[in-house]
RNA sequence: CGCGGGGUGGAGCAGCCCGGUAGCUCGUCAGGCUCAUAACCUGAAGGUCGCAGGUUCAAAUCCUGCCCCCGCACCCA
């Protein structure tokens, strides 16, 4: 029976293209995670979304002279062009402010609040006339108390480091539009009740023993920390509509649900989109009582999000009792740094995915990201490093295999796949290393570690060339054509192994070598460990055209170039 | 003592949970090969594993204390 597997990567938020940090935290690897899966024959659906409501969304537009609809879409169509740059294979890239979201998340609210999990609260909060809207803690700005730093936010003050009230705030301004006419007024909010779920969340969170450290640790420490009833409304009017009923609930007519609860409730409405777009079966994903029952969820996300994602979501889950499918495995990634330091939108640090493409195809970022991601520690990102993993791993070690191969090949034998010949010590060595290799590798990325799964992947490479070395065929070439063709011809086979394998990281590189030998879907499935079966694949006769070459080197003057470019620090 | 993650040859990382000759990639040096993108292959040099104690026959690995770096702190991954 064939596995199904359901995807999610961590909606980017809207505003703006997202950096390298963003797209390795949870989009890539859940990316190449899918592409393995389905190449291994599962049934993959691989969603996504842009996380689309809340405050930051509004005041970018209206920064922008946009309304917040036409900004959003706007920005939406530029994420989904960055990620079809990047090759990111989703099965549907989602919206959250789509009709079905702000269908399904009033559903969810309504099925809580039955189950007594809900409940309105009065808060107050610090209104602006001037700006006409409640201003969230961090959009009011002041003096502090404490230092007299006159940038305090009304969350915390940057200077001293002391957490505080809005209401604490010498002097008080609106960081929107500097008014200082602020006042404290009441707002009714809804609110969802954690602390009554606190066992039923604890017991699901231990129910799951094999989840990463990093996933593990964060998780305990919000249940030990006990969890806190929290509002999951705000004042804003660019969001879902608070409705009860299919109307607006009375005394929330201004107001709309907040960005954090909406948000992963699109991971469903997105799949329910999908579904309309695709004539597919939704609830067969979503819903064990519908044929989910048999899928195996798996989450990808930044470590800051997991918080979320083990206590909030299912608490909204788990508080909804009904058969919601849940998450299974979750892969949490630690941060990318810009040398050390923070990728920066407003102060322009950093590459982000628009401008990485300008400069360099999808694969050479895909491979340095995904070969170093920030699996057990945060990981810096250097242009150095990205030339020095680019130069040696995809010029040197891949793309030369394949160049020399190929060339010697069609210089000596044509353009076919040579007769001839039989295997011998050296292949048996070969196919020996690799069916160990191939299975390390397999495993590796099935347990979705990606450094260890993509040091594997270059030892394979790099097996081609020792192979090479000791095979030696232009020596053979010379007295023993014969023995020459079998060096060529597991040359050639190792190439078509090669493209199969490297599929999920590096996709264009492997559809160059595809077409070059005119792969069937068949040849591209992914391998199995017999690799003295693996490398006979292609038979002699088999044409083939000798690719260009398949990676430009990135050298001194480049690097300097793309550290002025993107402000890299010096030294 | 807010919370979390780290400090391993020049650089980037693995090993630490389940103590027992310190491993990988880059860089450096030497040799080989000449099919190939001055690429490839082989070998070598280089580390008292942040500091100080403790447990043990034995500690990078366990315990205690200290120092330093980074991130987070209901809303910028």
């Amino acid at each position: 029976m064939t596995e199904r597997i359901l995807i999610t990567s961590a909606l980017p938020y809207i505003n703006g293209v997202k950096h390298l940090g963003n797209l390795v935290g949870s989009m890539l690897p859940a990316d190449v995670y899918a592409r393995f899966e389905r190449a291994r024959g599962a049934e993959v659906l691989y969603i996504c979304a842009t996380d689309e409501h809340g405050t930051p969304a509004e005041l970018a537009a209206r920064a922008a002279g946009q309304d917040v609809a036409e900004y959003c879409a706007e920005q939406h169509e530029i994420q989904r062009r960055a990620g079809e740059g990047f090759a990111l294979s989703y099965d549907f890239f989602g919206r959250s402010s789509n009709p079905s979201n702000h269908a399904l998340t009033p559903h969810f609210a309504e099925v809580l609040e039955a189950n007594g999990l809900i409940e309105e609260r009065v808060d107050e909060q610090i209104y602006s006339p001037t700006d006409g809207r409640f201003l969230p803690d961090r959009y009011v700005e002041g003096t502090c108390p404490h230092c007299d730093y006159d940038k305090a936010r009304g969350d915390q003050c940057d200077n001293c480091g002391r957490l505080l009230d809005p209401t604490d705030l010498k002097e008080p301004r609106s960081a929107v539009s500097g008014a200082t006419d602020l006042e404290v007024r009441e707002t009714r909010h809804l609110y969802l009740l954690q602390s009554k779920q606190q066992e039923a969340v604890a017991a699901w969170i231990d129910a799951h023993e094999n989840w990463p450290q990093l996933t593990k640790s964060i998780a305990q420490k919000w249940i030990k920390e006990g969890l806190r009833d929290r509002s999951i409304t705000r004042d804003l009017k660019w969001g879902v509509p608070v409705l009860k009923d299919g109307a607006p609930r009375p005394g929330f007519e201004e107001k709309v649900f907040y960005v954090w609860f909406d948000a992963p409730i699109a991971y469903i409405a997105a799949t329910e989109d999908w579904a309309t777009a695709t004539g597919g079966d939704w609830k067969a994903w979503w819903r064990t009582d519908a044929g989910a029952g048999d899928v195996r969820y798996v989450q990808f996300m930044g470590k800051d999000n997991v918080a979320f994602h083990v206590v909030n979501f299912p608490c909204t889950q788990l508080g909804a009792d009904e058969p919601w499918k849940m998450v299974d495995d979750l892969k949490s990634l630690n941060w990318l740094t810009w040398y050390g330091g923070k990728f920066s939108t407003s102060q322009s640090r950093g590459v982000f995915m628009d401008q990485a493409l300008e400069v360099l195809p999808a694969d050479y970022w895909r491979w340095h990201l995904m070969a170093n991601a920030p699996e057990s520690d945060d990981a810096s990102f250097t242009l150095e490093h990205f030339a020095s993993t680019v130069n040696k791993d995809l010029a040197d070690v891949l793309g030369n295999f394949v160049n020399r191969v190929a060339r010697f090949c069609a210089s000596k034998f044509g353009t076919e796949v040579p007769a001839g010949g039989a295997p011998g010590e050296a292949e048996a060595a070969l196919h020996a290393e690799l069916s160990t290799r191939i299975a390390a590798y397999t495993e590796s990325l099935r347990a979705m570690e990606f450094r260890k799964a993509f040091a594997e992947l270059r030892a394979i490479w790099a097996a081609g060339n020792e192979y090479l070395q000791v095979a030696a065929p232009w020596t053979a070439f010379k007295t023993d054509p014969e023995q020459a063709a079998v060096g060529v011809r597991t040359g050639l086979n190792l190439i078509r192994l090669f493209a199969a394998l490297s599929h999920p990281v590096i996709p264009q590189t492997a559809a160059k070598l595809r077409e070059a030998f005119a792969l069937t879907d068949d040849e591209m499935r992914w391998p199995g460990a017999d690799a003295a079966a693996e490398l006979q694949a292609l038979a002699p006769g088999r044409a083939f055209t000798p690719p260009d070459v398949l990676f430009r080197k990135i050298d001194e003057d480049m690097i300097a170039d793309l550290s002025s470019r993107f402000g890299a620090p010096e030294g």
